[in-house]
DNA sequence: TGATATGTTATCTT
DNA sequence: CAAGATAACATATC
């Protein structure tokens, strides 16, 4: 599912093909995921696009806004000129189409339709990006910052806080299990009860993940294909979706914040 | 066939 | 009353 480092790798690929270019036609093919509104704005320059959590922005001319959230199946997908039949194998779920003017396609595709794209102005974009936390690989997001995040929410679950886009944006259920084995701390710990050392320990192996699975494309299980393909980080994997550990412990399943979460009760503790 | 997967939000519970 | 827990959303896959 995109998190972050997947997020980033669409938002890199998407500056790659569509940057700076103008959609001359938008077509909404399912207005329950985009906003019909898209359609009479054309035409529209894409004049930048970024990433917020696991949200993507494409900042248009005149003050308009494009906020794009996947949600677990939203993807991508481009075809130049001519090479349309590329994107036949994914025109089951199309939910919008951006033509743009160098004659290529821009496909948005949404499986179950939970992910959205939405019309903004600076002022409502505003508003939704305010409830979110800090970008773990900012420099604002200190160990200072993550000790106080930790103690304002004592009993809380650390893997539910790791998640807790209000908290700190972009970490979702895959990240947040991998960081916490590779601090070897028990995911159903308590805030309150890590150590200094244990902060620092899950502080400094979630960015180094998360720094890790952009540099492969981010991860892919089930659903998630940035535009170019798939991900390579799911070669990475500690125990997402894994039976043993790398020391060939055996792994448990449980359901902690309502998600399935493996870990290794002999490597953490 | 039905249990399971997921991110976010709405709604229920403690 | 607020924080915490869970259900809901839609669909594919096993």
């Amino acid at each position: 599912m995109p998190e972050l480092p997947e997020v980033e790798t669409i938002v890199r690929q998407l500056k790659k093909k569509i940057l700076n270019k103008t959609v001359v036609k938008f077509e909404v093919l399912d207005s329950k995921v985009v906003d019909r509104g898209i359609e009479k704005i054309v035409p529209f320059r894409i004049d930048k696009i970024y990433r917020r959590a696991k949200s993507i922005i494409f900042e248009l001319n005149k003050d308009r806004f494009l906020l794009v959230h996947l949600r677990m199946t939203g993807h991508f997908h481009h075809a130049k000129k001519g090479k349309e039949n590329e994107l036949k194998p994914y025109e089951k779920f199309v939910a919008a189409k951006f033509y743009l003017n160098d004659g290529s396609l821009l496909t948005h595709n949404s499986i179950r339709k939970f992910g959205h794209v939405k019309l903004k102005n600076k002022e409502s974009l505003q508003k939704e990006l305010s409830k979110l936390g800090l970008e773990p690989l900012d420099k604002e997001f200190t160990l200072k910052r993550f000790e106080e995040i930790l103690l304002k929410k004592k009993k809380s679950n650390v893997k539910v806080l790791l998640v807790d886009q209000s908290l700190i944006a972009g970490i979702g259920n895959i990240y947040a299990q991998e960081g916490l084995y590779h601090a070897g701390i028990d995911p159903h710990r308590k805030a309150g009860s890590l150590s200094q050392k244990e902060i620092e320990a899950i502080y400094r192996e979630l960015i180094k993940i998360l720094k890790k699975a952009i540099e492969h494309h981010g991860t892919t299980v089930e659903n998630y294909v940035h535009i170019e393909g798939s991900g390579g980080f799911q070669k990475y994997l500690a125990v997402y979706g894994k039976k043993t550990c790398k020391k060939r412990h055996e792994l448990r399943k449980v359901l902690i914040g309502g998600r399935g979460t493996s870990y290794c009760p002999r490597c953490q503790k």
